[in-house]
DNA sequence: CTGTGTGCAAACACTTTGCAGGTGT
DNA sequence: ACACCTGCAAAGTGTTTGCACACAG
């Protein structure tokens, strides 16, 4: 049984094809990958509203998580441990590359930030961009 | 001569009905707008088009600039001077609240983050969520 | 007067939905 | 056997483009 397989199963999803193709490809690729970026890849035998079916449920089940760069393109990433459901933890940091382009989730804490009276915080999402390790 | 016809100028940029419009409105709210807002609150005379190129040239010329919250929704919010063209600072921190559901740019600083060897740090945005002010 | 801005229509890209048939368990 | 997935076609939504006319400077 393929470790894709085996995740689906631990989700409470049917193990297809179509869904084990697109699960493998985000445990081979590291950083996160948008829409296209998995049609690209991706055989393609399958249907692109299979790709959106398949995204959509891979978000509900906490597989896998949107990632936004600053210019509102949304791509997906694999969910840690910590990000799973139970424990979901709140602070999300993703590092967006200027030359390969590639955006990917750090595991670092971000400080705490003093605002203004009468803020409640829940949530919190830093986006850092510059060059990454690979391209330096 | 209205404020926001002398910020036109400023800018380098012909004073018309629409921009001055579309200007006095950020003006006016404090928060950021999505072209959604801007159409709802607009005289409904304007054309969607003139909205889309009027906030593609304020973008330009560096009088908005674009805020996008966790789902990728994506508003405008207007430039402060530390903001603005030359002295361009890489820090930016807006709070999305979840009850009004509005967003709105913070004059906070953003602590150092340590990141592995390697990467290169340029700019970095800071979305925080949770409950607002006004709707504690 | 000239170059730029605007409105309208149409093109375009992206995403969702309905339905019939196929597949995993 | 049944519920759930998938592919296809079509509808829906948001954004851009081409062109003729209007307007600011």
């Amino acid at each position: 049984m393929t470790p894709s397989c085996e995740m689906l199963k631990e989700h409470d999803l049917r193990s297809t094809p179509g869904r084990q193709a697109i699960l493998s490809l985000f445990l081979r690729k590291k950083h996160a990958l948008s829409h296209g970026d998995i049609e690209r890849w991706l055989d393609p035998q399958y249907d692109r509203v299979t790709v959106y079916r398949t995204l959509r449920t891979f978000l509900k089940r906490g597989i896998i998580h949107k990632v936004l760069d600053d210019e509102g393109d949304l791509k997906y990433a694999l969910c840690s441990e910590a990000c799973s459901s139970s424990h979901h933890h709140h602070d999300h940091v993703h590092f967006k590359c200027r030359k390969c382009g590639e955006t990917s989730c750090l595991e670092v804490e971000i400080p705490a930030v003093k605002l203004p009276r009468g803020y409640l915080v829940s949530e919190r999402n830093l986006l850092i961009q510059g060059v990454c390790r690979k391209c330096t």
